[in-house]
DNA sequence: CCAAAAGTGTTCATAATACACCCATGC
DNA sequence: GCATGGGTGTATTATGAACACTTTTGG
């Protein structure tokens, strides 16, 4: 860097630049119980958007950390939930998408096993809550145990990040290795596990046979995956062949 | 919106969070008169990097626009280019990747045919010109008629960005119809323009049979394309079928 | 007439999809 | 013993890549 440069950054005011708020909001997915894809939402206990629920999310603190830096962290904050990984979705970034100022949002997929998902709601936020996903004639709804939401009542434009997401997941579904992430046990799982995987995020039934076969293909033997050759009790009626991911690098 | 709302949207001062700036910044691609993937990169006459070369783009104004908006204006500012079709690439966001402050960069990307790039350079930039892209043992290179810039060489983490977009134009080109963008003419082209541009992308040759077939099982039989069953003389040594992409909706 | 651009046909391996069927086990 | 989850084989069709070949046209 030489002199000129130098004076330059000393003179520069940051102040000169009238600038947005800047947050990272989080889509985490998981599995229930029936194997159906749900989604994470939080309460919010402050304006705007009081008492509507949100996809998990704050605001990036500048000058100390990237939006998937701030994106880990207020998933941590609000919800308990660490060591995920997470896959940048969108950049939303409509001047009146938040009725307070212009705040632009990064927003980020993560696929998180449910056993992974020993959620504690934080300070900021309310009760963080798993919802099943259902299509409806009006929309998608949320589906708690005791209640539903519909997407036109989420926070801000939660509902068009909330559809990026699952347009986006299911378009890599088939040729990106997404649903491993959703896995109880990455290093010891069955075809079958990982069939329901798919037929959650697809929405769809597949067939046996084909799933095998493209399986083996893409996964065994590439490599991704390995046969333990082991077989697992209890799982249904049958013992089924167990299988882990090999690559631990995502 | 409720008395409590409102009140409480008056007393929110922007002061009490400490804001990143957040710039757009455009990956412009079009293709040479050999056919040839060219980017466009401004000299910048400003700090920090000033003289070094960068992707156009620049700071979005708060309040007023979308990065999108931002995007479409910087680009029209700096290079005069205007009504271009841009699609999000990625945000980045690391602290310390511009010297003066935080500043978050959302980038796009854009696809433009030749003949509507007549640049004229802006006030904020210098020279705004195009380079053939070239790969070397170091990296890639930025070939000008006159000279030669390194991709380690260019402002900020613009390497990282021009990757990045290179990686996802040759991973879409295969499946989505991003290729047309950058036909002379979408409403009169030869199967063979359309191939040049696959082959510019992809750098490699592709069989002529293959492409035909390709190009009529997933754009003419799905009615992305129509024949227009003309021919047109002078393109090459014999007169070639025109074609015409169809919709207009991209 | 001949090189280069435009266009066609045929083959082969692989992939996606559908369907029929067998095995193991818990109740 | 039979329903259910686990597992296999085979046939059909679509796709991708390789290759050999013909037609047209400007110089």
């Amino acid at each position: 860097m030489n002199n000129d440069e130098h004076v330059f950054l000393q003179k520069y005011r940051e102040e000169d630049y009238k600038r947005p708020s800047v947050t990272a909001d989080i889509v985490v997915f998981t599995l229930d119980e029936d194997n159906d894809l749900n989604l994470l939402l939080i309460k919010r206990r402050t304006y705007p958007f009081k008492d509507c629920w949100a996809v998990p999310g704050g605001f990036l603190k500048a000058n100390e950390e990237s939006a998937e830096e701030a994106a880990a962290r207020e998933l941590r904050e609000e919800t308990g939930i660490q060591n995920v990984y997470l896959k940048q979705l969108y950049t939303f970034s409509r001047p009146d998408r938040d009725p307070r100022t212009h705040v632009i949002s990064v927003a980020f997929t993560a696929l998180i096993p449910k056993a992974k998902l020993t959620i504690t709601a934080g300070d900021d936020a309310g009760d963080a809550q798993l919802f099943k996903i259902k299509y409806d004639i009006n929309g998608i709804l949320f589906l708690a145990p005791d209640f539903t939401i519909s997407e036109q009542n989420l926070a801000f434009d939660h509902k068009e990040i909330i559809r990026m997401a699952l347009t986006r997941i299911r378009g890599r579904i088939d040729y990106e290795p997404d649903a491993f992430e959703l896995l109880r046990d990455r290093s010891e799982f069955t075809i079958y596990e990982l069939k329901r995987i798919y037929e959650s995020i697809k929405n769809e039934t597949l067939n046996t046979a084909n799933f095998r076969k493209s399986f083996q293909r893409n996964y065994l033997n590439t490599g991704y995956c390995i046969d333990l050759n082991r077989k697992s009790k209890n799982t249904g009626k049958r013992t089924a062949e167990l299988y882990a991911v090999k690559s631990e690098a995502r």
